[in-house]
DNA sequence: AAGTGTACCAACCGCACGTCG
DNA sequence: GCGACGTGCGGTTGGTACACT
């Protein structure tokens, strides 16, 4: 036997309020408050509608100091702030922005901010592929190639070894900084398996076999940035990059022993026909999904990428990252 | 002018949780 | 401890207005 109704449908208006439903609502509760118990109300008022409809128009529009529309750039930058650190838990963000309901957020977040911030994002990253591509042109005026990745690694430059060291600004710049960001703020597993459980399956928290996670297993490419792992990738300008792929080759491999539904097999293979000069784009990309792509295709409802196998084998132009956006906002935290 | 597509938003629905007897 | 009930929340739907062809 299924639960109860909390009323009676047949007998209960639905749709739109209309004026005169609005004065009862609004008129009775402020004189009497909503008495604590919002199913017996629509019955003292004599209005046909739900409890629930009533506790909905009063909250979301007849209460007082209720402001609608009109988002300044402040709230955006507080909706997405807490956005990209709790989620979609519009109540608690709305506690945080006087006068706004949790349904107006909402709204206000699928329909613009979401679109908003994509085409912001996009547009960083053009820039910051333009920036790639300057870099990557003047580097393979030499024959060698170094791969150093962290901005905090020192120049390592010898006659034989030059580098590419992503800069503050480039894409890969601007990932460190997120690394950098997210371990200050918070804890970057905390962080990573909230993606995971977002993903659900495997890494849900009522997957009772979950295992840890942790940041060897979830960053490969960060372990090639850190200072206490550098890893250098050292190719000429025509062929691929084996130190860069067999690290991501083991890379995938310990992550399809741990968690083979979510790495496709293929994966192995997936860095091996990439030349120099398509690495630091190819890097960048990746990187860039590892860390901060899920977050966005998990947020896209058009998305057919459920796991991270899907992510990572995707066309990286399909992806909007939303490391920028957490740069942006991330002093208001 | 009519048809179609898109954006916006109010309202609904179902589930989870807390409280109370 | 258990079930009934009320409330709160987040996802989704459906109506309306507007833009475009």
């Amino acid at each position: 036997m299924g639960r109860a109704p909390c009323c009676d449908k047949a007998n209960v208006k639905k749709g739109p309020w209309s004026p005169e439903e609005d004065t009862k609502l609004k008129a009775y509760i402020e004189q009497h408050g909503t008495g604590g118990n919002w199913i017996a109300l629509p019955q003292k008022i004599g209005l046909k509608r739900c409890g629930k409809s009533c506790r909905l128009r009063w909250l979301n529009y007849l209460r007082p100091n209720i402001k609608h529309g009109g988002f300044t750039e402040e709230e955006d930058n507080i909706i997405c702030s807490l956005y990209i650190n709790i989620g979609s838990r519009w109540s608690i963000i709305a506690a945080q922005l006087p006068g706004r309901t949790d349904n107006d957020i909402k709204n206000y977040w699928n329909t613009r901010l979401k679109k908003k911030l994509l085409g912001k994002h996009q547009r960083k990253q053009q820039e910051a592929r333009r920036s790639i591509k300057r870099q990557s042109h003047h580097h393979h005026q030499d024959n060698n190639f170094m791969f150093a990745g962290s901005k905090t690694v020192q120049t390592q430059t010898t006659s034989n070894s030059p580098y590419y060291k992503p800069e503050v600004g480039s894409a890969a710049g601007l990932v460190m900084n997120n690394i950098q960001y997210h371990h200050n703020s918070v804890d970057i597993d905390d962080f990573i398996r909230n993606l995971l459980i977002k993903l659900g399956g495997r890494f849900s928290n009522d997957n009772p076999h979950q295992q840890p996670i942790t940041n060897s297993l979830i960053y490969p490419p960060v372990q090639m940035f850190t200072p206490e792992n550098q890893l250098y990738a050292h190719s000429s300008s025509s062929t691929p990059c084996s130190t860069w792929n067999s690290t991501c080759t083991n890379y995938y491999s310990t992550v399809s022993q741990q968690y083979p539904e979510a790495v496709p097999d293929h994966n192995d293979h997936m860095f091996e026909n990439l030349t120099v000069d398509e690495l630091p784009q190819q890097l960048d990309d990746d990187l860039e999904s590892c860390l901060f792509g899920m977050e966005m295709v998990m947020m896209s409802t058009e998305s057919s990428i459920n796991t991270w196998g899907d992510m990572m084998m995707s066309n990286s132009n399909s992806l909007v990252y939303p490391h920028q956006i957490v740069s942006d906002y991330s002093n208001l935290i």
